[in-house]
DNA sequence: CTCGCATGAGACATCAATGTCTCATTCGGG
DNA sequence: CCCGAATGAGACATTGATGTCTCATGCGAG
């Protein structure tokens, strides 16, 4: 059988995202290929990881340019945002917390890039006039990365049904939890 | 020098919310004591996050007691709770990503416990007509759960100021993100 | 002061994960 | 059909963390 990266990897952020403590050989079994092979692709654990950083990254500015942050109302690019990046939430969530493992080094640029995109996003809905200006747009961007990672759990475990996954987030970030007389 | 359980646990968990996958030897040395009486007092690495858990769980029934969530306006109740909250957020935070580890058993049954009271605590505001309802009870708890830990990080890294957590945290959960005439 | 107990330091065996190697097999292209 | 490249299965050595043991030291109680 053919071996193919992408799906090696993303089998790879199904099973770490569950349990990040996984054995390679896990990760194998996982994704359908043999230790030997994996070893041979992925040089050790750390080079694992950093593909699956790669990937993360990818699939985040993916989610960025499909959501078309930078055009029409801040507002709207966030949902249309949450919607694309739903489907990565789970390797976010699992890199988020591995993200350490990385300490001493430099972090890598592309999050940087996502980072500043993400509170561009933010800044922009507040020199709008949309976004309240006594939270930062560096606190908007880490809290929405915080509520896909809790979104991605709660689905996960059973306590949110998996269709309300964009509501929760967007209306939570948002609106927040307050009930108002109307929108 | 006296072995202070509590001043061990402590150590370690400012050194494992930082860093996860840190040796029983580094906790050792940044508890100030030895690897051998590290393990005559913790048989194991698992048993020191089981401690570390059970720390977790008294701070948080702690910080649920001192706020006394079930006491007035649930708004205020919750706004008491970050604050009680902040100083086990870190904490929270590195136990939040290492539950998995105890996969296949069933969870501690003080998590249950703080759940119950978390989830009160917002069934009770959306009963009383301050919360929206549209939000799962469940969900405002986990997502706390993640402000807490988003909050934690956005400290520790130095992206926020220490003094600004509980309003970030709270503002958002109770307010949410988009500017409004008045509160 | 002296005794006893807990600790620190280090050595040692163990264990699990890992990286590597070999060899048979299989799949695909020519 | 045949050959070559890649894979799977398994063995093997290595490495790093860990649990345990011993012994000397130091601190506190009496």
């Amino acid at each position: 059988m053919a071996f193919d990266r992408d799906d090696v990897l993303r089998a790879a952020a199904e099973l770490l995202t569950r349990r990040a403590t996984a054995t390679m050989e896990e990760v194998a079994r996982a994704a359908g290929v043999s230790r030997a092979t994996l070893n041979r692709h992925f040089a050790g654990r750390d080079a694992l990881v950093r593909a699956l950083e790669d990937l993360g990254i990818a699939e985040c500015e993916a989610a960025l340019d499909a959501a078309r942050v930078e055009e029409g109302a801040a507002v709207d690019a966030v949902r249309r945002l949450v919607r694309e990046a739903e489907s990565c939430a789970g390797l976010l969530a699992f890199l988020y917390s591995e993200s350490q493992l990385f300490e001493g080094e430099e972090r890598h640029a592309g999050w940087a890039r996502i980072d500043e995109r993400l509170t561009g996003l933010f800044r922009r809905g507040q020199e709008s006039g949309e976004f309240r200006i006594d939270l930062s747009a560096a606190w908007l961007s880490e809290a929405l990365y915080g509520l896909l990672a809790a979104g991605s759990y709660a689905v996960t475990e059973g306590r949110a049904a998996r269709n309300g996954f964009v509501h929760m987030v967007v209306e939570l970030l948002l609106g927040g939890a307050i009930r108002r007389n109307a929108s």
